[in-house]
DNA sequence: CCATGTCAGATTGTCGACAATCGACGATCG
DNA sequence: CGATCGTCGATTGTCGACAATCTGACATGG
């Protein structure tokens, strides 16, 4: 981490590591961390007391964390009946891009004007970091570089709200993205697949921008629905045993 | 959705009733509705021993009915130090109806085409609701059926992460007009507010619709803005201070 | 008088044990 | 042999007590 900087910036983006991590924070970062990765499966069980013995910590902030990834929608639990990684189905899919393309669509309206050269110069480094990752074969950093360079719009709305929504969403198209990796062993972008994207958000055509943007989420929407219908074409299982 | 038909339907909207109540839910239940008639004002403090002890469970429920109401936007804590009820704030007002005005014309725009007899009926049913609730100077009524108006296109978009989302709005500006209300003694919309808005969702226009819905939430937004900047004009103290 | 170190109270964080509930298996009866 | 009911294991829900941390006030020294 930067122990150099401690001359000027703002404080509180600074500060803000150094606070304390809670178990729960922590315990919710694990747990996440692992459905992404794929290491529990979408549908798998997830029993508290065997959760809390691994990660050493009592039941308490360990249903807290719970709690957290059902908001986020990576996990689904029934009374006194149980707790499962959420399942992955197409209707999901569907809500999730359409929704995407609303939100995504509002994020560049409120930035359109504002616009400037560091705003402009950030989008290309980002998408560099995509192509590089998909050039360097890495599913796991081409699925993370892909989410932030979609993110810059979000985080450039200043919008606090939006970005809220849009966190909600990311965590739940990680969880499809992650299956599809896991499933066909690549994520699949293709090294262009942002390219039009790119150039309509740093053109001036406002209209264009969102025809662009409903064509990228119809096109991301069709390819995670067909690997859906179609899930294991290399006919290994996948389980959600955890040892 | 389902307004009153239990032949068909799906199932777990029906049965979820039924199912058994947990500590957690009727906390959180009954302290969001604490919250939202101005018992418990913004910005008062939230003190878990103090809850626990009032509402007679424990501190697991209710911390975990907390952290539900700090999704919900409701609350605000600092780990260690305490919990509040959410301060109110002009920037979450104008990122809350700026947001709103993108999903509703999502909405809009999913329910367009499919828009029946039954939407049509239901959506004069729900604006007579309203009139009356106005007329009868009923203000939590206001606030209650408004809500419901507006939310009927969320419902018939069948739309369950858009309406998750329009829950996570709706609980926000619950807050910002109850705390109106509070202030004000009145929630204060006319009589007539919703003519324009009801004919366009009638109507076969959906430009026409979509620049209704920008003007209604540009009047809603600038409505609870102003009395955000002038919170107390009769003058008597709100409580919640820390005595 | 101001700056600084220390302490006590209050509040949240965490833990281990017990209770309530559910789903499935197996016994029993027709 | 099939259906029904009771029982049992598993899992989540709840509880009360203890620990860690923060905030503010107070004492102390400059």
């Amino acid at each position: 981490m930067a122990f150099s900087d401690l001359s000027s910036a703002d404080a509180t983006a600074v500060l803000e590591p150094v606070s304390r991590n809670t178990l729960r924070a922590q315990v919710a970062d694990r747990l996440r961390a692992a459905i992404l990765r794929g290491d529990i499966a979408p549908g798998a069980p997830l029993v508290e007391t065997a959760l809390s013995e691994r990660f050493d910590v009592s039941r308490g902030p360990l249903r807290e964390a719970l709690r957290q990834l059902i908001e986020e929608g990576l996990v689904v639990t029934v009374p006194y009946t149980g707790t499962h990684v959420a399942p992955l189905s197409v209707e999901d899919v569907h809500e999730i891009y359409s929704l995407r393309t609303a939100l995504e669509t509002f994020a560049f309206e409120q930035v359109w004007p504002s616009r400037d050269d560091r705003f402009r110069a950030e989008l290309n480094r980002r998408n560099a970091s995509l192509i590089a990752a998909i050039d360097a074969g890495d599913d796991h950093a081409s699925i993370q570089t892909e989410l932030e360079l979609h993110g810059l719009v979000y985080e450039a709305s200043g919008h606090r709200l939006l970005q809220r929504a849009w966190y909600a969403l990311r965590g739940r198209l990680q969880l499809y993205w992650a299956a599809h990796h896991l499933a066909h062993g690549r994520h699949g972008p293709r090294r262009d697949s942002h390219d039009s994207y790119i150039a309509a958000a740093l053109g001036d055509d406002l209209a264009a921008m969102r025809l662009e943007i409903a064509n990228h989420m119809r096109r991301g929407a069709e390819t995670t629905e067909r690997f859906l219908r179609r899930p294991n074409p290399s006919g290994k299982s996948k389980r959600g045993d955890k040892s």
